[in-house]
DNA sequence: GGCGATCATTGACCTGGGTCAACCGCCGAC
DNA sequence: GTCGGCGGTTGACCCAGGTCAATGATCGCC
């Protein structure tokens, strides 16, 4: 079930920042559990779970029928649907404190790959459902959770389906400034822990259409970028006009 | 909050399956409510629920910041998010027994429209999750439409992402057999609801290519189609293998 | 049964973004 | 510091599918 590497990647993956392996299941409880639920649910929890510690470039393969969920501790991930060979959609990128549910697919095979050292905390989905059935609580966590999934999986179809490259790299840079940059709302930077290919694979593009809009939005003064990853939203407004998030008027 | 028409389209529809207004309620309750739950749930869940019958056409719109919940009892409807003034986005597809969410959205307004005559059982979201929050087979089996939701559109992912519009039609048609399709799973038949605007609005394609690839697969000896929406499929092998349905080996 | 509007199909052409290829520059190794 | 390699950028070209336009098939209506 673990953590093959892939292939190509992990010859330069180093442990650079090696972190100390804290026990991240308190993690995972008091972000997902509410509070009152937490005590009676934490310990058969713990009993199903499962810690993993993966580097840059490992994966974590779900294999076919074994439903889970898995709760990201630290770093973040991708996770992607295998279309065929040389062809992989990102299905979608998760942070740290995100709560996923990967299940057996209809018509595709799904990993999640780790972007950078990353930590989960994952359950075997019946298990995880059985223990937490009967905390209305809890459940409704899980549903709000897996409301917003949904959301944004319907926004990347609007996305993929009707944007231009240049908007889906747009709307691709303001979400990740509001979901993980730092500093003021006006001009927040990103350190972008995924690569020009995990952003093509998951906006349905190629890798060089991604840098030639990175260029443009450069160019017309809407970002700046340092290095390979640091972006800083110099016009987080002019960002998202571009994104073409039109709503009716009024 | 009720079916405005859309203005081009009211003029030709016409009720000419007008059906006896038999109430859809008790259809929700066995449906969508464990048998166990139904008695102590059914009389507050009638109490804010609105049954709204659709002509083909008309519109559901939900209003900003009034999530609810839909339940399907007939027809068949899809959701589109209004991407801006010429592009529409079908999120999905709807079918009688389906019971869908439809929330505030951040980016894009949604609405749902019928494909034909459709009846819909609505509820206020929060209303309908307090009243049933406290009964773990329900929120469990809400839980797993979401999750169904959520594996449909992260195929539509994959779909619009990654596979070319021959890929994305062969898919469809090969979705559409299991959703909707009647007779042996060999040679099934479909009656399409949707029109071809609507295919191509679902499948981030135009409507010229959706018909040529149609024709296409006809002349493959693939489908046969007879006036507007009926389609046999000959060969559902051969489509499903022109879906690009690749899993990993194994 | 025939009319007419709308939807579907087919063809000719065009373009956004994919493909192929060359080059650059960041970054970790030593 | 300098070296080497990978990831990113840039340019030239091409093609799947979009656009524009004209014709044909359905189907509700009278």
């Amino acid at each position: 079930m673990i953590a093959g590497a892939l292939p190509a990647q992990t010859a330069r993956m180093t442990n650079r920042h090696r972190s100390p392996p804290r026990d991240p299941f308190p993690h995972f409880v008091e972000t997902v559990l509410p509070a009152p639920s937490a005590p009676a649910l934490a310990p058969p929890l713990r009993a199903i779970a499962q810690t993993v510690a993966l580097e840059g470039g490992q994966t974590f393969r779900i294999e076919r029928g074994a439903d889970r969920f898995v709760f990201i501790a630290s770093g973040a991930a991708k996770l992607v649907a295998l279309a065929s060979a040389r062809r992989e959609q990102v299905v979608a990128f998760h942070f740290a404190g995100d709560l996923l549910w990967i299940a057996s697919p209809p018509a595709h095979d799904y990993l999640l790959a780790a972007l950078a050292g990353t930590t989960l905390v994952t359950f075997p989905a019946t298990a995880f459902i059985s223990i937490v059935e009967s905390d209305a609580a809890v459940m409704k966590a899980l549903f709000e959770r897996m409301q917003q999934a949904l959301l944004r999986s319907r926004e990347k179809s609007v996305s993929l389906g009707r944007k231009t490259a240049q908007e889906r790299i747009a709307g691709f840079l303001a979400t990740m400034a509001d979901r993980i940059g730092t500093g003021d709302a006006l001009g927040p930077q990103v350190d972008l822990p995924m690569s020009r290919r995990d952003i093509a694979d998951s906006l349905g593009l190629t890798i060089e259409t991604v840098s030639r809009q990175f260029s443009e939005l450069r160019a017309a003064q809407l970002i700046e970028t340092h290095g390979r990853s640091h972006v800083r939203v110099c016009n987080l407004a002019g960002l998202a006009d571009r994104a073409g998030h039109a709503r009716a008027p009024l």
